[in-house]
DNA sequence: AGGGGCATACCGACTGGTCGGTACCTGGGG
DNA sequence: CCCCAGGTACCGACCAGTCGGTATGCCCCT
C-alpha cells in the first residue's frame, strides 16, 4: 500500500486570469462524489470518473497523487464544513435548547445538500490509511465532545433531564443524521429545513427536564 | 457486471447426520462476515475468504453461486432475525410503552451481537442487484411500517405525544442502531441490554405526551 | 521588442499484477 | 462402483498507475 502521493494538488483552482466556469480539479471531485456514491468506490474505476468529468487520466494524476486522495479530499471538505458549522454555532454562546437545535438544523441542512459526499463518507471511511484515519477520528471527537459538553452543561444546570447520559444523546442525534442518506430524497415532502427541526424537537423533548 | 448466479445454495447446512463442529458452508460464510467487516467487500478476494475459513476455493464454489451470493446470504440471515423478534414482540399486543421498549432492546441486542454483520449490511447493501434490493427493500419497509404503526397507534390513543411524527420518531430510533457498529465495542463499560435500555428511555421521553 | 528558458497543464497508449470464476481431478463413504 | 464434497491449476478480463510526449503561457535578460 502506501504509494507516494504527490502532495501538491488539492484546490489549486485556475490560478491565472479569469477562472472558467467549471475548474479541472473540482470537476474530478465533483465526477468521483456522485460515482462513488452510486457504485462504491472500489466498483468506480479510474476511466469512469475521468470520463464523467470530461477529463484524461493524465489530468486527474496530474492534480491528485491515487485515486485514495480523491476520496480523502471528498472527506476534507466534507468535515471542514461541518466543523466550522459547529464552531460558529457553538461560538455565539446562546442557551443549550437553541444551541442544540441550531447544531441539529445546521447539520442536517448540509448533510442533505451533501448527501453524496455523506453516503461516500459513512459508506467509505474505513478505507482511509493508518495516518489519515487517525486525524480523521480526532477531529470526529472533537465533534462529538463539543457536542457532548453542550448538552452536558445544562445537565448540570439543570436546563437538560439528566435521566439519559448526555453521550447516549449525542450518539442518538449524530446517528440519525449519518443514515440521512439512506431515506432522504430531496424530491421528498419535506424539507431539508424543516427535517432539521422535526428531530430537534424530538431531540429536545427528550431531553427536557 | 450482472453474472450469472448459481442460485443453489443458500444455507443448505449440514443435513445428513450430526451437524459437526464447523460445517463447512457456515464456516466460510462467518470468514466472509469477519473479513467483509475490516476490509469491505471489494477489498477482500475470494482467496482470504478461503484461506480464513481454511477450506479452498472449489469447496466455496461447490456451496455458492458467487461472492455476490455470499453477501446477500449474510443479509438474509440478519433480517430474518430481525425480523423475527419484531413479530413476536409486536403479536404479544402489550402496551405501546413496553412494546417500543422491547423493539428497541431486542434490537440493540442482536445488532450488537451481530456488529459485523450489520456494518457489512449497512456499508455494502447498495450492492445488491435489482432483485434483491426489490426484495430486501420490501422487508425493510415491513419493518419500518410495523413499528411506524405501534407508534402511531399510541400517538392516536394519547398514549405518545403527537408533538413529532411516528415516521420521524422510527427513523430516529432505527438510526442509532445502524450506526451503532461504528461505534459499540464489546469490551466497552456499557453491555447491549443496557445501551438498549438507554436509547428506549430517551426514545419514550420523546414521545412522552 | 523579442526570444530563450522553464513551468504548468494535460494527453493517452501501455503494463504488471490481480482477481473472480471455471474445468477438471480425487478420495472415500454408501 | 459411483457420486459428491472438496481440491488444484489455470484463464481471461480488467484496472490503477506510469511515462514519454505536446501545447501554452509567463518572466526575465538583452
Amino acid at each position: 500500500m502506501a504509494r507516494r502521493t504527490k502532495a501538491r494538488a488539492g484546490a489549486a483552482a485556475g490560478a491565472g486570469a479569469g477562472a472558467r466556469a467549471g475548474a479541472t480539479p473540482e470537476r474530478i471531485v465533483g465526477a468521483a462524489v456522485r460515482l462513488f456514491a452510486a457504485k462504491g468506490f472500489d466498483a468506480t474505476t479510474v476511466q469512469e470518473v475521468v470520463d464523467a468529468a470530461s477529463v484524461t487520466k493524465g489530468a486527474l494524476y496530474h492534480y491528485f497523487g491515487s485515486k485514495d486522495d480523491l476520496l480523502f479530499e471528498i472527506y476534507r471538505s466534507l468535515i471542514g464544513r461541518q466543523m466550522a458549522d459547529l464552531d460558529r454555532i457553538v461560538a455565539a454562546r446562546l442557551d443549550a435548547a437553541t444551541t442544540v437545535r441550531r447544531i441539529l438544523v445546521s447539520l442536517v441542512e448540509t448533510t442533505a445538500e451533501s448527501v453524496d459526499e455523506t453516503a461516500v463518507f459513512v459508506r467509505e471511511m474505513h478505507r482511509l490509511n493508518a495516518d489519515r484515519m487517525t486525524s480523521f477520528r480526532a477531529e470526529r471527537r472533537r465533534y462529538h465532545e463539543t457536542f457532548r459538553s453542550v448538552v452536558e452543561q445544562a445537565q448540570e444546570a439543570g436546563e437538560f433531564s439528566s435521566a439519559v447520559p448526555a453521550d447516549t444523546a449525542v450518539l442518538i442525534a449524530l446517528g440519525v443524521v449519518n443514515q440521512l442518506p439512506t431515506w432522504y430524497r430531496p424530491d421528498g415532502p419535506k424539507s431539508p429545513t424543516q427535517l432539521g427541526a422535526e428531530i430537534a424537537d424530538f431531540i429536545l423533548a427528550g431531553l427536557r427536564p
